[in-house]
DNA sequence: CTGAGATTTCAGCAATGACTGAAATTACAG
DNA sequence: CTGTAATTTCAGTCATTGCTGAAATCTCAG
């Protein structure tokens, strides 16, 4: 691995942290590589940059697409395939949210839909739908909320974040005039009243 | 393992799902367990309950206090320690924002701060140092609003949730009026002008 | 104190996941 | 088409992580 320190040092640090991520070293490599490279990168300077095998490079790629995190592109007068990580850093992580969504969220929500369908038989079952169904909804709001958020452009989105906690105050307003309600709301209470 | 059906399919369901969330399934059946239980259980309690061994269980639960996500108790007249997941789900929420943010997204922050303070000595670590400093910002611009929103109480938060979208109206009117600009705001740009 | 019950630690085994090289498949220039 | 370069697949091996039982440590009633 020939690369500058501080890439060196990046690459490194997102192979090491892959594992908490859900992705594998050289996945977390990878990424990391073709996110600080300032052009598109063919699997064999990867491999190469990288010290690993060329199949684990591409079983790395297959999975960093599946992710959407990185596209194929296409040289003039190149066979080969090149590879880059698209770099609006704000569609990276409505990209990282929705696929991070799918993938630790989703299935739990189905599996508590298909439970709350159940009817409790004893006492002990019933306390635990309860609960369960307090997840539920809070995760459903959690969602909904990501949902629409996820469609604000990148702009809006920035101007949120540097609220903070000042939307409190918003809200306080809000409540107040009443007026600027538009179309869906959503239950606010988790307490389950059963 | 003779639990409630539903409770065990939600038992069974969060171990599968331990791997993703960064904990391994031992971990994620206890958690189940607690969550869904309607009084604190003792180890023998849930290594019964999970079929697991008495050492996997003490491990588990001291993961599961390192993240603050269980609480040990005593019981009068009981020299057994009782575990219990604290039940205000919102709570939860915050907890386990913080602790992921600690364990997933700190170190790089760390990392990134280190490397930017270095001097680039080429075109290439120019651009890479440019694309971690768009990192760097974004993460500190989100983990910013997440300290704000962190302390926001349960209701606030959940009216900021039903909210969803609907802030960005919001946003067109505070930038209007330009009087609620409270204090502390950051900046907004992520564009890099190197 | 003492000792029985309760909990934690840890070395070794089991299970899972990651990586490699070789073979198979695909893509395309000529 | 054909042949070569490029990529993917996969069986086997290596590395990591998880789990267990036994031993060590802790805790508290008597």
């Amino acid at each position: 691995m020939t690369l500058p320190p501080i890439v060196q040092a990046f690459v490194l640090h997102f192979g090491e942290m892959g594992g908490r991520w859900g992705v594998n070293r050289t996945v977390g490599q990878i990424y990391a590589l073709l996110f600080l490279s300032d052009r598109p990168l063919n699997a064999d300077e990867i491999t190469e940059a990288l010290g690993v095998s060329r199949s684990n490079v591409s079983m790395g790629i297959k999975e960093l697409e599946a992710w959407r995190l990185v596209r194929k592109r296409h040289l003039p007068g190149d066979r080969r395939e090149y590879l880059e990580a698209p770099d609006d850093i704000w569609q990276i992580l409505r990209t990282l949210a929705e696929e991070r969504r799918k993938r630790e969220i989703d299935p739990t929500l189905s599996l508590l839909r298909d439970i709350l369908m159940e009817t409790p038989t004893s006492a002990e079952e019933r306390h635990a739908q309860a609960k369960m169904r307090q997840m539920h909804d809070l995760i459903e709001l959690l969602t909904g909320w990501a949902d629409d958020v996820q469609r604000l452009d990148n702009d809006s989105l920035a101007q949120l974040l540097a609220l903070g906690a000042g939307v409190s105050k918003l809200l306080e307003v809000k409540s107040k005039i009443a007026v600027f309600a538009s179309g869906k709301r959503r239950n606010i209470s988790q307490e389950d009243p059963s």
